[in-house]
DNA sequence: CGACACCTTGAAGAGGTTCAAGAAATGTGG
DNA sequence: CCACATTTCTTGAACCTCTTCAAGGTGTCG
């Protein structure tokens, strides 16, 4: 399998740019092997000839540009299944631009309730929320074997202070997620149950179609109640919904394999404060 | 009324640090008089001897830099009650720092759902959200009278290059409004309707009180259905978990003057999920 | 193959919403 | 400055959605 740079991809909450060949980009794990293992934890490499580069950093950057990136992204790290990349309280060094696997983000509140503040996968940066206060303050899981690179901040700081459109890059980055939880509070604060459910089960599938995956099929890395948990319900009330949303043929449903067999229904679904 | 430097405020969502004499700050309006009024619109002015730099601003810069600085803030704007600072779709090109007055920000769905995101007072910035599309996303709308500091963001990016600790500064302000949003998916995918109003309750005070107001007694700028709307819940909720909170003897509610009695029976309440 | 985690489904119950009516405050124009 | 219109707030009663509790089923992994 070669590495093509000619693929380009704009990920954009409301909007998906594609433009060249990504089909070689549909599994998870199968970059790990060209990497060799010198060292099972962490990984020297280099952004410059990164298949995801285009996700995560800015596009059109000079040769020179690109060389120093690489001395940004000083390590890869690997994450087995269930473990955390970070926790709440740790102290904050670097961001991380995940490069395989799938992370859900966490806060606790003091009494111990939890709540699941997003789904993060290939290409999303994840760690923002620890800048503020030089500590975490939410926990990050992988979900399956993960791989990220590790872009300690200050780094980031520096050179962005002299590459333009990393400094402008690093902006957008942090405002897209506050976008995007602009997002999940309205679905929270004004959304019933199945609009939860259809709006989850869109991003979801836009965001893996971004990334080469199909338009209609997905398999869920989390279970009912981590969905439930971000979404502010109960398990219970997914796996209802799931089965309500079967029943009307709008999806297929087994385990964490879902098909989604009409959009334009869970379109409507979404959209239906607009029929009243 | 002198202008005192001596007061230094650091806002933080858990903890809040009071340093100095801050009485002198105690309305919203007070300031504006000694403005003078070359331009009723827009008034240029200086971070320089702004006593609320220590809330927008970072802090140990140096005299020149300091100086730099008020290059950034170009102008003020005057806000009246219930128009609009920016709106959804225009576009972006400054963020703004709250000088008086008192803003909510909302988002709204295609089909007109509409969620309140946050609401906004004297120090804190708003306008972040514009950064990754160029465009606002959501509505700032002023609920009294207002004035704020018009901050261009590229003359921010240029500065920020310059200026190490105005470029952490930007990104502070950055993820603390992620992190505080965290707290808000957090409240309204896990709290029932009187931990919510506690939250919020407890919120607006100990914000109300780093900027030198009472820590029991406050004045609500926005309606029962602005904050339901903010709090996932519709008015009719919100009045009646007031009417319970009065009935425990937890508040004095008028109208819109809440005086807390007993804030300890407020933290409970937010916490009671630790009881069970 | 058995233990464990995860998922589904049912029935009862609680919390919040909806609809409705009236009261209180606020703003407006004469 | 007062009267009237409008907005905002409160409260009640019926209803509905989601939760809770419970039991059984399915899948997975050592």
């Amino acid at each position: 399998m070669e590495r093509q740079d000619s693929f380009l991809i704009f990920i954009n909450w409301q909007e998906v740019q594609l433009q060249g060949n990504i089909d070689q980009y549909q599994g998870y794990h199968q970059f790990d092997a060209k990497i060799g293992n010198m060292n099972p934890e962490t990984i020297k490499v280099a952004c410059s000839n990164c298949n995801l580069r285009e996700l995560c950093m800015p596009m059109g950057l000079s040769l020179e540009e690109l060389d120093r990136l690489d001395d940004v992204v000083a390590i890869r790290r690997k994450i087995k299944r269930g473990t955390t990349l970070f926790r709440n309280g740790e102290k904050f060094m670097s961001l991380y631009a995940i490069r395989t696997g799938f992370f859900k983000t966490c806060v606790a509140s003091e009494d111990g309730r939890d709540q699941v503040t997003g789904f993060q996968m290939a290409g999303e940066v994840i760690g923002l929320d620890g800048i503020v206060n030089d500590h975490h303050t939410c926990d990050a899981v992988a979900l399956e074997d993960a791989e990220v690179c590790v872009m300690p901040f200050d780094r980031i700081e520096e050179l962005s202070r002299e590459i333009n459109s990393l400094q402008r890059h690093v902006h957008k980055i942090m405002s897209r997620e506050i976008v995007r939880e602009h997002g999940v509070m309205l679905l929270l604060g004004s959304m019933r149950a199945e609009e939860r459910l259809a709006t989850f089960l869109l991003n979801l599938v836009q965001r893996l179609h971004a990334r080469g995956f199909s338009q209609s099929e997905l398999v869920l890395r989390m279970t009912r109640e981590e969905i439930g948990s971000f979404l502010g319900l109960k398990l219970e009330t997914v796996s209802r919904t799931f089965s309500k949303f079967v029943e009307e043929n709008i999806v297929e449903v087994k385990q964490r394999h879902v098909r989604i067999l009409n959009t334009e229904l869970l379109r409507d679904i979404v959209n239906s404060k607009a029929c009243i």
